[in-house]
Order: structure tokens, then sequence, then C-alpha cells
DNA sequence: TGTTTGACGCTCC
DNA sequence: AGGAGCGCCAAAC
């Protein structure tokens, strides 16, 4: 008789790191999450830290859009020098950062 | 098996 | 507005 999987696991035999990978490479240029939106896109409620954790380890050449994650301010978390590889990125899909800021209520992605 | 660790987030103040 | 404090959660050790 299997146990109830917790409430947070969303499949057994689907990794958080494939989840995380699946929503990533769907937000589409031009736009941004917050790692909060990030995990719960993947099936991970209240796990921000999980995804900024994944992505903290991709590969430095990843195709992956990761510079489209920034945290709930709409600042950028890395620190230097990913912070301005991230904002160059950012800047060129028409991003721009006032104050070091990205203006959320314009460019957060809500399917 | 228990503890530590973050590219986090929210509430106070 | 901006910082301190605390909660959160799965991966790494």
């Amino acid at each position: 008789m299997p146990v109830e999987p917790p409430f947070n696991a969303p499949e057994t035999n689907s990794s958080a790191l494939a989840r995380i990978y699946r929503v990533l490479a769907s937000i589409p240029s031009g736009r941004v999450v917050t790692y909060g939106d990030l995990a719960e896109m993947a099936g991970y409620p209240r796990a921000a830290r999980l995804a900024g954790q994944i992505l903290r380890k991709l590969p430095k050449d990843t195709k992956l859009p990761w510079h489209r994650v920034i945290n709930a301010q709409g600042r950028i978390s890395l620190p230097e020098p990913g912070a301005s590889r991230q904002r160059k990125r950012l800047e060129h899909e028409g991003i721009i950062l006032l104050k070091g800021r990205v203006d959320m209520a314009k460019y957060r992605w809500k399917p």
C-alpha cells in the first residue's frame, strides 16, 4: 500500500530539475518570472530557494533563458559578475532596469 | 539520518 | 523606502 506523497511532491518520477528546466524554457523573450513563480509553475509552491539552487548550478553554456528569472522585488539576485551578464541579456530583450529594478507590473509573465 | 545551504519571499518596523 | 528577522523547502553533504 503506497503512502500518500508529500503535498508538494508533484510526481515521483519527474525530478524537480526536469520540471524547473521545462518551465524555464517556456518563458517568452521579453518577459520575466520570479524564483517563486518558477518553482510554483514547476509544481513546488513556496520553494523559491529550490529554483535558485537549480539555476545556480546551470552550466555556463546553457541555452536555457536563466536571465529571465529575478527576485520578487524586481531585482537581480546574482552576485557579480553574473549580475552584469543578466542585466545585459535583459536589456537586449527590451527589459530596462530603472534604479536597478525591473517593472514587474509590466514584464512579469503570468500565463 | 540529521544538518547545512542558498541566484528566495514576506512581514514588521 | 529599505533593512532586519524569520519562515520556507528540497538538494547537498
